[in-house]
DNA sequence: CCCTGCAGGTTGTATATACAGGCTAGTTGA
DNA sequence: TCAACTAGCCTGTATATACAACCTGCAGGG
């Protein structure tokens, strides 16, 4: 069996070291001469990986500096799926959450395609409202994989939202969207102090680690009050370089 | 000044004649060694070019055969904004679309945000409704900058869609998306054939060419009969190296 | 006729080396 | 004291070379 190429190697080294929290944002990651002299590969073999991750947001290099950790901003379109509360914070608002139920639930039809276990299998549920300054702006209502994330159940989710519970776990590998129009049912139109009449967003969203499904989620938004944003520079181009140009930020939810 | 480094140039070159339609998709493209050869770069130079090109899904290589542009499934992760008539026909579905409206109009407060010009100035705007079997499936209300593309209004958009016709004209730099639930006008729910009170998904799309904004097309589509999907997987994770799979499908417009 | 094996072209990766250019900190000199 | 310079580190790019792995087509043997 082939071994993975060094310069993957190297990759993972150093995504496995972000992801786990050892090199934190803006920290100083090894230079590709440490590289050289920790793991003896050539230093067009290190170049190549920190080139890559440049690429791919995880770091950001500076010519004649360093190589450091992007942030948070840089990080949203490697993992695509920003969280909520860092995202309000972000705006300099206030982000709270009230908690409308967190059980285990049978799983429907829809939940276990999703999350491809049997219908009625037990999965952890969370259902919350996110506020911003007060103003619910978004209904969560996630299932995620039972055997996943024991102690998912047990959290605190008004503190720590889940999506962030999550990806501390585990890092997200795939995620799939799915966006419509609809009305929202009563319920979900009072919890959002929706006008009567007003559509609401709603996006699905099923995640992957690991090769398997992790999440199904179900997020509504009042369709006058949020919208999703995507800006796209194809590669190549003459802008596509600067690194401090977010490349692509998808779903802002 | 600095000149583009040498592999950049590569790039450019190649995707200059894939954009030219010199180079059409599953046509064999240079051979790293037919470039080091023909432009004077060294083997590596030339890899990097095209293994930049392949990442950025303008080519994909095949080991021991070579490299050949990628057809329009994988460049429609280059481009993200598919035609709408292609979609249809890649489902094996006819597609047929109605022109409402072909005419200069004076832009309003929105359009001239949008296009970067005065209000009131004579823009270029078309309507048409977009039909999948005879279903009606989207609206297209584009509005394209006065300057650019003098011949526009003269086109039979029922034959070729705007989308196409422009894209042959100058290829895409950048788009920016926004997506809302809304209540279509009645005029509009008439055309599409919508149920009262079905919400619609409405999206804002703006394109760069050179810098400078191209086109601004609202797409109205109704809220249950379509939905738009994206898949994404983060590059650096093992099925990334896979060039089969599309990394990422955003707006299936 | 078919199957095998091999030659040659192509990509994928790795290394050693070289030079240019950016940034920082410390030293030197006015 | 302050300014200018410089040494050293770092990234960015380019080249020459090497070997492995892959695929195709062709020649030769069964």
């Amino acid at each position: 069996m082939p071994a993975k190429p060094r310069y993957r190697q190297l990759k993972e080294l150093i995504i496995d070291r972000i992801s786990t929290g050892e090199l934190k944002p803006s920290d100083r990651v090894p230079s590709e001469m440490d590289l050289v002299d920790s793991t003896g590969v050539s230093r067009m073999t290190a170049n190549r990986a920190l080139r890559e991750l440049t690429n791919e947001g995880y770091v950001k290099r500076v010519a004649g500096v360093g190589t450091f950790v992007a942030d948070v901003t840089a990080a949203s379109h490697v993992l695509e799926v920003r969280d909520i509360a860092a995202e309000i914070e972000g705006r300099g608002h206030r982000h709270s959450a009230l908690v409308m139920q967190c059980c285990e639930t049978a799983a429907s039809d829809e939940v276990a395609a999703a999350l491809e276990c049997d219908v009625g299998a037990r999965v952890p549920n969370v259902m919350l409202v996110h506020a911003e300054n007060g103003v619910p702006i978004q209904l969560e209502d996630r299932f995620i994989r039972p055997t996943f994330a024991p102690a998912f159940l047990q959290q605190d989710f008004s503190a720590v939202t889940p999506s962030a519970y999550l990806s501390a776990i585990a890092p997200l590998q795939e995620a799939e969207h799915k966006v419509r129009a609809q009305m929202p049912e009563p319920d979900v139109r009072e919890r959002l102090r929706m006008r009567k009449r007003e559509p609401c967003l709603v996006v699905l969203r099923r995640t992957w680690a690991h090769g398997e499904p992790v999440t199904f989620t179900r997020l509504v938004h009042p369709g006058d009050r949020y919208e999703l944003a995507g800006h796209y520079i194809p590669p190549g181009t003459e802008t596509s370089t600067d690194s401090d140009v977010t490349v692509l930020r998808k779903f802002n939810l």
